[in-house]
DNA sequence: CGGCTTCTTGATCTCGATCAATCAGCGTGG
DNA sequence: CCACGCTGATTGATCGAGATCAAGAAGCCG
Protein backbone atom coordinates (compact mmCIF):
# COMPACT_ATOMS: atom_id res chain seq x y z
CA UNK A 1 0.00 0.00 0.00
CA UNK A 2 1.66 3.26 -1.25
CA UNK A 3 2.42 5.90 1.53
CA UNK A 4 0.02 8.67 0.11
CA UNK A 5 -2.86 6.42 0.15
CA UNK A 6 -1.95 5.56 4.28
CA UNK A 7 -1.13 9.12 4.73
CA UNK A 8 -4.60 9.99 3.39
CA UNK A 9 -6.11 7.31 4.97
CA UNK A 10 -4.49 8.67 8.21
CA UNK A 11 -6.21 12.52 7.31
CA UNK A 12 -9.34 11.23 6.92
CA UNK A 13 -9.55 9.32 9.95
CA UNK A 14 -7.85 12.27 11.89
CA UNK A 15 -10.21 14.96 10.04
CA UNK A 16 -13.26 12.49 11.07
CA UNK A 17 -13.59 13.05 14.85
CA UNK A 18 -16.75 14.69 15.96
CA UNK A 19 -15.22 17.44 17.97
CA UNK A 20 -14.18 18.84 14.52
CA UNK A 21 -17.24 17.56 12.53
CA UNK A 22 -19.67 20.16 11.40
CA UNK A 23 -22.25 18.18 11.62
CA UNK A 24 -21.61 17.76 15.43
CA UNK A 25 -24.44 20.27 16.59
CA UNK A 26 -26.73 18.06 14.66
CA UNK A 27 -25.94 14.88 15.10
CA UNK A 28 -26.35 12.37 18.38
CA UNK A 29 -23.10 13.71 20.22
CA UNK A 30 -25.06 17.30 20.05
CA UNK A 31 -25.65 18.18 23.92
CA UNK A 32 -22.27 16.55 25.04
CA UNK A 33 -19.53 18.51 26.75
CA UNK A 34 -16.05 18.13 24.76
CA UNK A 35 -14.73 15.90 26.92
CA UNK A 36 -17.64 13.46 26.69
CA UNK A 37 -17.38 13.60 23.10
CA UNK A 38 -13.95 12.04 23.43
CA UNK A 39 -15.51 9.06 24.98
CA UNK A 40 -18.34 9.18 22.24
CA UNK A 41 -15.41 9.50 19.40
CA UNK A 42 -13.75 6.33 20.42
CA UNK A 43 -16.32 4.05 20.28
CA UNK A 44 -17.33 5.39 16.10
CA UNK A 45 -15.57 3.51 13.50
CA UNK A 46 -14.84 4.97 10.40
CA UNK A 47 -15.62 3.78 7.16
CA UNK A 48 -14.29 4.38 4.01
CA UNK A 49 -16.79 6.29 1.48
CA UNK A 50 -19.26 4.58 -0.35
CA UNK A 51 -19.70 5.01 -4.25
CA UNK A 52 -22.96 6.01 -6.12
CA UNK A 53 -25.10 2.36 -5.54
CA UNK A 54 -23.07 0.71 -3.21
CA UNK A 55 -25.22 -1.01 -0.21
CA UNK A 56 -24.28 -0.07 3.54
CA UNK A 57 -26.36 -2.00 4.68
CA UNK A 58 -28.25 -5.48 3.62
CA UNK A 59 -31.89 -6.56 3.93
CA UNK A 60 -32.12 -9.19 6.77
CA UNK A 61 -28.40 -8.63 7.73
CA UNK A 62 -28.00 -9.04 11.32
CA UNK A 63 -28.35 -5.71 13.31
CA UNK A 64 -25.17 -4.73 14.98
CA UNK A 65 -24.73 -0.48 14.49
CA UNK A 66 -26.06 2.18 13.93
CA UNK A 67 -24.88 4.86 11.14
CA UNK A 68 -24.37 8.91 11.05
CA UNK A 69 -24.71 9.84 7.74
CA UNK A 70 -21.60 11.93 7.35
CA UNK A 71 -21.76 13.64 3.46
CA UNK A 72 -24.07 12.36 0.70
CA UNK A 73 -27.10 10.80 1.04
CA UNK A 74 -28.72 7.33 1.06
CA UNK A 75 -32.09 5.54 0.06
CA UNK A 76 -33.49 2.74 2.31
CA UNK A 77 -35.11 0.01 0.28
CA UNK A 78 -37.44 -2.39 1.49
CA UNK A 79 -37.88 -5.49 -0.77
CA UNK A 80 -40.85 -7.38 -0.26
CA UNK A 81 -41.11 -10.48 -3.23
CA UNK A 82 -39.29 -8.66 -6.02
CA UNK A 83 -41.61 -5.98 -5.51
CA UNK A 84 -39.16 -3.23 -4.30
CA UNK A 85 -40.15 0.14 -1.94
CA UNK A 86 -37.97 3.59 -1.34
CA UNK A 87 -39.08 4.09 2.41
CA UNK A 88 -36.82 6.78 3.10
CA UNK A 89 -34.11 8.80 2.38
CA UNK A 90 -31.31 9.83 4.82
CA UNK A 91 -29.48 13.23 4.74
CA UNK A 92 -26.06 14.29 6.79
CA UNK A 93 -26.35 14.17 10.24
CA UNK A 94 -29.20 11.73 10.47
CA UNK A 95 -29.42 8.65 11.74
CA UNK A 96 -29.80 5.11 9.61
CA UNK A 97 -30.30 1.80 11.46
CA UNK A 98 -32.79 2.83 14.15
CA UNK A 99 -35.74 0.78 12.95
CA UNK A 100 -33.65 -2.59 13.59
CA UNK A 101 -32.81 -2.36 17.06
CA UNK A 102 -36.26 -4.31 17.83
CA UNK A 103 -36.03 -7.62 15.53
CA UNK A 104 -32.55 -7.35 15.47
CA UNK A 105 -31.90 -7.57 11.01
CA UNK A 106 -32.13 -4.36 9.65
CA UNK A 107 -35.78 -4.16 7.64
CA UNK A 108 -34.48 -2.70 4.28
CA UNK A 109 -31.69 -2.60 2.10
CA UNK A 110 -29.44 0.73 2.43
CA UNK A 111 -27.95 2.28 -0.83
CA UNK A 112 -26.06 5.18 -1.66
CA UNK A 113 -27.60 8.02 -3.88
CA UNK A 114 -23.93 9.19 -4.54
CA UNK A 115 -20.75 9.37 -2.88
CA UNK A 116 -20.96 8.98 1.01
CA UNK A 117 -19.05 8.88 3.73
CA UNK A 118 -20.95 7.53 7.19
CA UNK A 119 -19.89 7.19 10.60
CA UNK A 120 -20.32 3.94 12.23
CA UNK A 121 -21.63 3.51 15.73
CA UNK A 122 -21.61 -0.33 17.50
CA UNK A 123 -25.07 -0.33 19.09
CA UNK A 124 -24.08 -1.95 22.17
CA UNK A 125 -21.40 0.46 22.41
CA UNK A 126 -23.78 3.32 22.29
CA UNK A 127 -26.24 1.80 24.91
CA UNK A 128 -23.24 0.72 26.82
CA UNK A 129 -22.16 4.84 26.93
CA UNK A 130 -25.60 5.79 27.14
CA UNK A 131 -25.75 4.56 30.75
CA UNK A 132 -23.01 7.16 31.39
CA UNK A 133 -24.04 9.70 29.84
CA UNK A 134 -27.89 10.87 30.37
CA UNK A 135 -27.50 13.21 27.72
CA UNK A 136 -26.40 11.03 24.93
CA UNK A 137 -29.46 8.87 26.72
CA UNK A 138 -31.91 11.51 26.10
CA UNK A 139 -30.71 12.34 22.29
CA UNK A 140 -30.54 8.96 21.06
CA UNK A 141 -34.24 9.18 22.61
CA UNK A 142 -35.27 11.98 20.82
CA UNK A 143 -33.92 11.24 17.59
CA UNK A 144 -35.96 7.65 17.57
CA UNK A 145 -39.14 9.83 18.42
CA UNK A 146 -38.24 12.36 15.40
CA UNK A 147 -38.04 9.74 12.86
CA UNK A 148 -41.52 8.63 14.76
CA UNK A 149 -42.88 12.00 14.04
CA UNK A 150 -41.68 12.42 10.64
CA UNK A 151 -43.38 8.97 9.55
CA UNK A 152 -46.52 9.96 11.11
CA UNK A 153 -46.57 13.09 8.88
CA UNK A 154 -45.63 11.04 6.01
CA UNK A 155 -48.51 8.58 6.80
CA UNK A 156 -50.98 11.67 6.96
CA UNK A 157 -49.10 12.49 3.28
CA UNK A 158 -49.81 9.20 2.13
CA UNK A 159 -53.42 8.54 3.34
CA UNK A 160 -55.28 11.63 2.55
CA UNK A 161 -53.27 13.73 0.22
CA UNK A 162 -53.31 14.74 -3.34
CA UNK A 163 -50.55 14.11 -5.65
CA UNK A 164 -49.67 17.92 -5.89
CA UNK A 165 -50.02 18.52 -2.13
CA UNK A 166 -47.21 15.19 -2.28
CA UNK A 167 -44.98 16.87 -4.28
CA UNK A 168 -44.72 20.26 -2.51
CA UNK A 169 -44.69 18.72 0.64
CA UNK A 170 -41.69 16.63 -0.64
CA UNK A 171 -40.09 19.64 -1.67
CA UNK A 172 -40.75 21.61 1.47
CA UNK A 173 -39.12 19.00 3.62
CA UNK A 174 -35.87 18.33 1.97
CA UNK A 175 -35.90 22.32 1.88
CA UNK A 176 -36.09 22.38 5.63
CA UNK A 177 -33.57 19.51 6.15
CA UNK A 178 -30.95 22.06 3.71
CA UNK A 179 -32.04 24.95 5.95
CA UNK A 180 -30.66 23.05 9.11
CA UNK A 181 -27.30 22.08 7.58
CA UNK A 182 -26.32 25.72 6.55
CA UNK A 183 -27.15 24.97 3.07
CA UNK A 184 -29.81 26.92 0.72
CA UNK A 185 -33.18 25.70 1.34
CA UNK A 186 -34.22 27.88 -2.43
CA UNK A 187 -31.86 25.91 -4.28
CA UNK A 188 -30.43 22.56 -4.29
CA UNK A 189 -29.60 19.32 -6.33
CA UNK A 190 -31.45 16.19 -6.05
CA UNK A 191 -29.46 13.36 -4.95
CA UNK A 192 -32.92 10.55 -6.03
CA UNK A 193 -34.27 9.88 -9.74
CA UNK A 194 -37.69 10.80 -10.28
CA UNK A 195 -38.15 7.39 -10.27
CA UNK A 196 -37.24 6.84 -6.45
CA UNK A 197 -39.06 10.52 -5.95
CA UNK A 198 -42.25 8.61 -7.09
CA UNK A 199 -41.82 5.34 -5.31
CA UNK A 200 -41.00 7.01 -2.08
CA UNK A 201 -44.48 9.51 -2.36
CA UNK A 202 -46.92 6.48 -3.87
CA UNK A 203 -47.15 8.06 -7.40
CA UNK A 204 -46.05 7.00 -10.89
CA UNK A 205 -42.99 8.70 -12.70
CA UNK A 206 -44.96 10.27 -14.87
CA UNK A 207 -47.84 12.15 -12.58
CA UNK A 208 -44.24 13.20 -10.87
CA UNK A 209 -43.04 14.38 -14.10
CA UNK A 210 -46.29 16.28 -14.99
CA UNK A 211 -46.60 18.41 -11.72
CA UNK A 212 -42.76 19.43 -11.90
CA UNK A 213 -43.69 20.26 -15.18
CA UNK A 214 -47.04 22.32 -13.34
CA UNK A 215 -45.06 23.59 -11.03
CA UNK A 216 -42.74 25.02 -13.23
CA UNK A 217 -45.67 26.97 -15.06
CA UNK A 218 -47.21 28.36 -12.34
CA UNK A 219 -43.71 29.49 -10.68
CA UNK A 220 -43.62 28.14 -7.94
CA UNK A 221 -40.71 25.68 -8.50
CA UNK A 222 -38.01 25.48 -11.77
CA UNK A 223 -36.65 22.31 -11.87
CA UNK A 224 -33.94 21.32 -14.67
CA UNK A 225 -32.55 17.68 -14.38
CA UNK A 226 -31.82 17.66 -10.81
CA UNK A 227 -30.84 20.97 -10.10
CA UNK A 228 -34.37 22.50 -8.24
CA UNK A 229 -35.13 26.08 -7.76
CA UNK A 230 -37.56 27.11 -5.03
CA UNK A 231 -39.42 30.53 -6.52
CA UNK A 232 -41.80 30.86 -4.55
CA UNK A 233 -41.41 29.56 -0.68
CA UNK A 234 -44.92 30.96 0.65
CA UNK A 235 -46.91 28.88 -2.68
CA UNK A 236 -45.35 25.63 -2.19
CA UNK A 237 -45.41 25.77 1.80
CA UNK A 238 -49.73 26.40 1.20
CA UNK A 239 -50.18 23.49 -1.59
CA UNK A 240 -48.15 21.33 1.03
CA UNK A 241 -50.26 22.25 3.79
CA UNK A 242 -53.86 21.27 1.00
CA UNK A 243 -53.56 24.49 0.24
CA UNK A 244 -55.67 22.83 -2.89
CA UNK A 245 -54.90 26.23 -5.04
CA UNK A 246 -51.89 28.45 -4.83
CA UNK B 1 -65.71 10.27 49.71
CA UNK B 2 -67.65 7.48 51.10
CA UNK B 3 -65.58 4.39 52.10
CA UNK B 4 -67.24 2.42 49.20
CA UNK B 5 -65.14 4.61 47.04
CA UNK B 6 -61.97 4.51 48.70
CA UNK B 7 -61.95 1.01 49.26
CA UNK B 8 -62.33 -0.17 44.93
CA UNK B 9 -59.76 2.32 44.74
CA UNK B 10 -57.44 0.84 46.83
CA UNK B 11 -58.55 -2.64 45.42
CA UNK B 12 -57.61 -0.94 41.82
CA UNK B 13 -54.42 0.25 42.82
CA UNK B 14 -53.19 -2.97 44.39
CA UNK B 15 -54.27 -5.22 41.55
CA UNK B 16 -52.89 -2.66 39.33
CA UNK B 17 -48.63 -3.54 39.64
CA UNK B 18 -47.10 -4.76 36.81
CA UNK B 19 -45.91 -8.32 38.92
CA UNK B 20 -49.44 -9.28 38.95
CA UNK B 21 -50.39 -7.62 35.73
CA UNK B 22 -51.41 -10.26 32.56
CA UNK B 23 -49.82 -7.70 30.40
CA UNK B 24 -45.88 -7.92 32.03
CA UNK B 25 -44.62 -10.34 29.56
CA UNK B 26 -45.70 -7.85 26.65
CA UNK B 27 -45.27 -4.30 28.35
CA UNK B 28 -42.16 -2.70 29.11
CA UNK B 29 -40.91 -4.77 32.21
CA UNK B 30 -40.64 -7.70 29.80
CA UNK B 31 -37.20 -8.36 30.60
CA UNK B 32 -37.10 -7.00 34.62
CA UNK B 33 -36.36 -9.59 37.46
CA UNK B 34 -39.07 -9.04 40.19
CA UNK B 35 -36.60 -6.85 42.25
CA UNK B 36 -36.46 -4.72 39.10
CA UNK B 37 -39.91 -4.56 38.70
CA UNK B 38 -40.36 -3.11 41.89
CA UNK B 39 -38.91 -0.17 41.27
CA UNK B 40 -40.46 0.11 38.01
CA UNK B 41 -43.88 -0.64 39.47
CA UNK B 42 -42.83 2.78 42.13
CA UNK B 43 -42.66 4.99 39.19
CA UNK B 44 -45.74 4.38 37.83
CA UNK B 45 -48.71 6.34 38.60
CA UNK B 46 -52.27 4.75 37.82
CA UNK B 47 -54.60 6.06 36.00
CA UNK B 48 -58.95 6.44 36.44
CA UNK B 49 -60.57 4.37 33.63
CA UNK B 50 -61.37 6.41 30.59
CA UNK B 51 -64.70 6.57 28.82
CA UNK B 52 -65.42 6.00 25.59
CA UNK B 53 -64.60 9.37 23.61
CA UNK B 54 -62.88 10.45 26.82
CA UNK B 55 -59.31 11.97 25.56
CA UNK B 56 -56.38 10.57 27.08
CA UNK B 57 -53.30 13.44 25.62
CA UNK B 58 -54.40 16.42 24.20
CA UNK B 59 -52.85 17.37 20.99
CA UNK B 60 -50.52 20.12 21.58
CA UNK B 61 -49.82 19.13 25.10
CA UNK B 62 -46.74 19.72 27.37
CA UNK B 63 -45.14 15.98 26.94
CA UNK B 64 -44.67 14.43 30.40
CA UNK B 65 -45.46 10.89 30.76
CA UNK B 66 -45.96 7.77 27.93
CA UNK B 67 -48.34 5.38 29.05
CA UNK B 68 -48.49 1.61 28.81
CA UNK B 69 -52.61 0.39 27.95
CA UNK B 70 -53.63 -2.29 30.23
CA UNK B 71 -57.31 -2.65 29.10
CA UNK B 72 -59.41 -0.85 26.18
CA UNK B 73 -58.14 0.58 23.28
CA UNK B 74 -57.56 3.90 22.05
CA UNK B 75 -56.83 6.10 18.70
CA UNK B 76 -54.47 8.74 17.92
CA UNK B 77 -55.89 11.76 15.91
CA UNK B 78 -53.78 14.46 14.45
CA UNK B 79 -55.77 17.82 13.59
CA UNK B 80 -54.10 20.01 10.81
CA UNK B 81 -56.73 22.97 10.44
CA UNK B 82 -59.33 21.32 10.60
CA UNK B 83 -58.69 18.07 8.69
CA UNK B 84 -58.88 14.91 11.28
CA UNK B 85 -56.67 12.34 10.44
CA UNK B 86 -56.39 8.63 12.70
CA UNK B 87 -52.63 8.04 13.06
CA UNK B 88 -52.68 5.01 15.27
CA UNK B 89 -54.47 2.58 17.23
CA UNK B 90 -53.38 1.33 20.74
CA UNK B 91 -54.20 -2.30 21.96
CA UNK B 92 -53.49 -3.52 25.32
CA UNK B 93 -49.62 -3.27 26.56
CA UNK B 94 -48.69 -1.03 23.69
CA UNK B 95 -47.14 2.54 24.52
CA UNK B 96 -48.40 5.69 23.97
CA UNK B 97 -46.50 9.04 23.48
CA UNK B 98 -43.08 7.83 22.15
CA UNK B 99 -43.60 10.10 19.18
CA UNK B 100 -43.49 12.92 21.47
CA UNK B 101 -40.11 12.82 23.13
CA UNK B 102 -38.18 14.86 20.29
CA UNK B 103 -39.96 18.11 20.53
CA UNK B 104 -41.70 17.79 24.07
CA UNK B 105 -45.69 18.34 22.68
CA UNK B 106 -47.78 14.94 21.93
CA UNK B 107 -48.66 15.60 18.56
CA UNK B 108 -51.94 14.28 18.65
CA UNK B 109 -54.95 14.07 20.43
CA UNK B 110 -55.68 10.43 21.67
CA UNK B 111 -59.19 9.17 22.29
CA UNK B 112 -60.57 6.14 24.04
CA UNK B 113 -62.52 3.83 21.59
CA UNK B 114 -64.12 1.80 24.37
CA UNK B 115 -63.74 1.91 27.99
CA UNK B 116 -59.92 2.03 28.97
CA UNK B 117 -57.36 1.77 31.63
CA UNK B 118 -53.54 2.83 30.86
CA UNK B 119 -50.70 3.68 33.36
CA UNK B 120 -49.18 6.42 33.26
CA UNK B 121 -44.86 6.28 33.43
CA UNK B 122 -43.96 9.68 33.57
CA UNK B 123 -40.88 10.26 31.18
CA UNK B 124 -38.41 12.10 33.34
CA UNK B 125 -38.46 8.61 36.09
CA UNK B 126 -37.90 6.29 33.00
CA UNK B 127 -35.40 8.04 31.49
CA UNK B 128 -33.25 7.88 35.07
CA UNK B 129 -34.65 4.51 36.03
CA UNK B 130 -33.17 3.24 32.52
CA UNK B 131 -29.51 4.49 33.78
CA UNK B 132 -29.75 1.94 36.22
CA UNK B 133 -31.49 -1.19 34.64
CA UNK B 134 -30.20 -2.12 31.18
CA UNK B 135 -32.95 -3.87 30.60
CA UNK B 136 -35.38 -1.70 31.08
CA UNK B 137 -33.08 0.91 28.81
CA UNK B 138 -33.07 -1.42 25.68
CA UNK B 139 -36.88 -2.58 26.17
CA UNK B 140 -37.57 1.08 25.48
CA UNK B 141 -35.11 1.44 22.55
CA UNK B 142 -36.44 -1.79 21.23
CA UNK B 143 -40.32 -0.45 21.40
CA UNK B 144 -39.38 2.23 19.78
CA UNK B 145 -37.79 0.77 16.80
CA UNK B 146 -40.59 -1.33 17.05
CA UNK B 147 -42.89 1.21 16.39
CA UNK B 148 -40.66 2.45 13.59
CA UNK B 149 -40.64 -0.55 11.79
CA UNK B 150 -44.61 -0.36 12.12
CA UNK B 151 -44.90 2.84 10.51
CA UNK B 152 -42.88 2.27 7.79
CA UNK B 153 -44.52 -1.34 6.99
CA UNK B 154 -47.84 1.07 6.90
CA UNK B 155 -46.17 3.86 4.72
CA UNK B 156 -45.56 0.47 2.13
CA UNK B 157 -49.29 0.00 2.76
CA UNK B 158 -50.33 3.40 1.74
CA UNK B 159 -47.52 4.29 -0.78
CA UNK B 160 -48.06 1.22 -3.21
CA UNK B 161 -51.40 -1.20 -2.07
CA UNK B 162 -54.52 -1.24 -3.00
CA UNK B 163 -57.93 -0.54 -1.32
CA UNK B 164 -58.61 -4.88 -0.60
CA UNK B 165 -54.55 -5.27 0.23
CA UNK B 166 -54.76 -2.60 2.93
CA UNK B 167 -58.00 -3.76 4.09
CA UNK B 168 -56.93 -7.41 4.18
CA UNK B 169 -53.46 -6.20 5.88
CA UNK B 170 -55.51 -4.12 8.69
CA UNK B 171 -57.10 -7.85 9.55
CA UNK B 172 -53.64 -9.81 10.02
CA UNK B 173 -52.07 -7.03 11.76
CA UNK B 174 -55.23 -6.75 14.59
CA UNK B 175 -55.13 -11.06 14.26
CA UNK B 176 -51.41 -10.84 14.79
CA UNK B 177 -51.70 -8.17 17.49
CA UNK B 178 -54.55 -9.99 19.43
CA UNK B 179 -52.91 -13.29 19.00
CA UNK B 180 -49.28 -12.19 20.79
CA UNK B 181 -52.11 -11.18 23.50
CA UNK B 182 -53.73 -14.80 23.71
CA UNK B 183 -56.97 -13.71 22.28
CA UNK B 184 -58.49 -15.73 19.08
CA UNK B 185 -56.52 -14.57 16.10
CA UNK B 186 -59.72 -15.34 14.30
CA UNK B 187 -62.53 -13.92 16.08
CA UNK B 188 -62.86 -10.43 17.54
CA UNK B 189 -64.62 -7.48 18.12
CA UNK B 190 -63.71 -3.98 16.31
CA UNK B 191 -63.57 -0.91 18.97
CA UNK B 192 -63.35 1.63 15.91
CA UNK B 193 -65.81 2.57 13.62
CA UNK B 194 -65.70 1.59 9.74
CA UNK B 195 -64.67 5.57 9.70
CA UNK B 196 -62.17 5.14 11.73
CA UNK B 197 -60.30 2.41 9.66
CA UNK B 198 -61.73 4.13 6.38
CA UNK B 199 -59.61 7.30 7.38
CA UNK B 200 -56.54 5.60 8.86
CA UNK B 201 -56.34 3.76 5.86
CA UNK B 202 -56.75 6.30 3.34
CA UNK B 203 -60.25 5.21 1.88
CA UNK B 204 -64.03 5.95 2.32
CA UNK B 205 -66.13 4.67 4.63
CA UNK B 206 -68.36 3.32 1.61
CA UNK B 207 -64.72 1.97 -0.04
CA UNK B 208 -64.15 0.02 3.53
CA UNK B 209 -67.98 -1.11 3.23
CA UNK B 210 -67.92 -2.55 -0.39
CA UNK B 211 -64.21 -4.52 0.24
CA UNK B 212 -66.13 -6.18 3.49
CA UNK B 213 -69.13 -6.99 1.23
CA UNK B 214 -66.21 -8.42 -1.24
CA UNK B 215 -64.46 -10.37 1.43
CA UNK B 216 -67.40 -11.74 2.63
CA UNK B 217 -68.51 -13.19 -0.43
CA UNK B 218 -65.24 -14.75 -1.31
CA UNK B 219 -65.25 -16.72 2.05
CA UNK B 220 -62.77 -14.87 3.48
CA UNK B 221 -63.68 -12.57 6.43
CA UNK B 222 -67.33 -11.93 7.37
CA UNK B 223 -68.42 -9.33 9.56
CA UNK B 224 -71.47 -8.53 11.07
CA UNK B 225 -71.39 -4.88 12.67
CA UNK B 226 -67.51 -4.74 14.53
CA UNK B 227 -67.88 -8.56 14.90
CA UNK B 228 -64.77 -9.97 12.72
CA UNK B 229 -64.86 -13.99 11.89
CA UNK B 230 -61.50 -14.27 9.90
CA UNK B 231 -62.49 -17.38 7.73
CA UNK B 232 -59.67 -18.27 5.54
CA UNK B 233 -56.32 -16.39 6.87
CA UNK B 234 -54.72 -17.97 4.63
CA UNK B 235 -56.29 -16.47 1.53
CA UNK B 236 -56.20 -12.79 3.80
CA UNK B 237 -52.14 -12.60 4.03
CA UNK B 238 -52.45 -14.01 0.39
CA UNK B 239 -54.46 -10.65 -0.14
CA UNK B 240 -52.12 -8.40 2.26
CA UNK B 241 -49.37 -8.89 0.70
CA UNK B 242 -50.80 -8.27 -3.09
CA UNK B 243 -51.51 -11.70 -4.14
CA UNK B 244 -54.12 -9.65 -6.49
CA UNK B 245 -56.45 -12.62 -6.42
CA UNK B 246 -57.30 -15.05 -3.68
C1' DC C 1 -20.93 8.16 -31.89
C1' DG C 2 -24.08 4.41 -30.59
C1' DG C 3 -26.37 2.19 -26.85
C1' DC C 4 -27.99 2.88 -22.39
C1' DT C 5 -31.02 4.76 -18.77
C1' DT C 6 -33.76 8.60 -17.23
C1' DC C 7 -37.09 12.03 -18.19
C1' DT C 8 -41.00 14.13 -20.51
C1' DT C 9 -45.36 14.31 -23.00
C1' DG C 10 -49.71 12.40 -24.88
C1' DA C 11 -53.94 9.15 -24.95
C1' DT C 12 -56.71 5.97 -22.59
C1' DC C 13 -58.63 3.38 -18.80
C1' DT C 14 -59.57 2.08 -14.03
C1' DC C 15 -60.03 2.26 -9.16
C1' DG C 16 -61.81 4.45 -5.66
C1' DA C 17 -63.88 9.17 -4.24
C1' DT C 18 -68.00 11.54 -4.12
C1' DC C 19 -72.90 12.23 -4.16
C1' DA C 20 -77.31 10.34 -2.89
C1' DA C 21 -80.52 7.35 -0.77
C1' DT C 22 -81.83 3.71 2.29
C1' DC C 23 -81.23 0.83 6.21
C1' DA C 24 -79.83 -0.81 10.85
C1' DG C 25 -78.62 0.14 15.75
C1' DC C 26 -79.30 2.28 19.85
C1' DG C 27 -79.70 5.37 23.42
C1' DT C 28 -83.50 8.93 25.10
C1' DG C 29 -87.46 10.47 26.73
C1' DG C 30 -92.47 10.34 26.63
C1' DC D 1 -92.03 -0.36 26.41
C1' DC D 2 -92.08 1.58 22.18
C1' DA D 3 -91.68 5.62 18.98
C1' DC D 4 -88.54 8.90 17.73
C1' DG D 5 -84.29 10.74 16.14
C1' DC D 6 -79.51 10.34 15.53
C1' DT D 7 -75.35 8.31 14.13
C1' DG D 8 -73.13 4.58 11.70
C1' DA D 9 -73.30 1.19 7.90
C1' DT D 10 -74.59 -0.47 3.44
C1' DT D 11 -75.68 -0.09 -1.49
C1' DG D 12 -76.09 2.20 -6.02
C1' DA D 13 -74.70 5.70 -9.73
C1' DT D 14 -71.49 8.92 -11.44
C1' DC D 15 -67.10 11.22 -11.98
C1' DG D 16 -62.26 12.32 -11.83
C1' DA D 17 -57.33 11.92 -10.40
C1' DG D 18 -53.80 9.38 -11.38
C1' DA D 19 -52.09 4.73 -13.25
C1' DT D 20 -50.91 2.59 -17.28
C1' DC D 21 -49.64 2.16 -22.01
C1' DA D 22 -47.00 4.12 -25.75
C1' DA D 23 -43.70 6.96 -27.94
C1' DG D 24 -40.14 10.46 -28.11
C1' DA D 25 -36.44 13.47 -26.13
C1' DA D 26 -32.49 14.20 -23.43
C1' DG D 27 -28.68 13.02 -20.77
C1' DC D 28 -24.77 10.07 -19.77
C1' DC D 29 -20.95 7.00 -20.22
C1' DG D 30 -17.90 3.55 -22.63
Amino acid sequence: MPDTVLASRHARLHEARCRTCSLSSLCLPLALELSDMDQFDAIIRRRAPLKKHDALIHQGAPFTSVFAVRSGSLKQVINEKGDEQVANFYLPSELVGLDAIDDTTYPGTVYALETTTVCEIPFDRLDALSEKLPELRVQLYRSMSKELRDDRRMLRLLSSKAADERMASFFTSLSNRFRRRGYSPYSFRLSMSRGDIGNYLGLAVETVSRILGRFQQRGVVATAGREVNILDMAALERLAEGGGDA
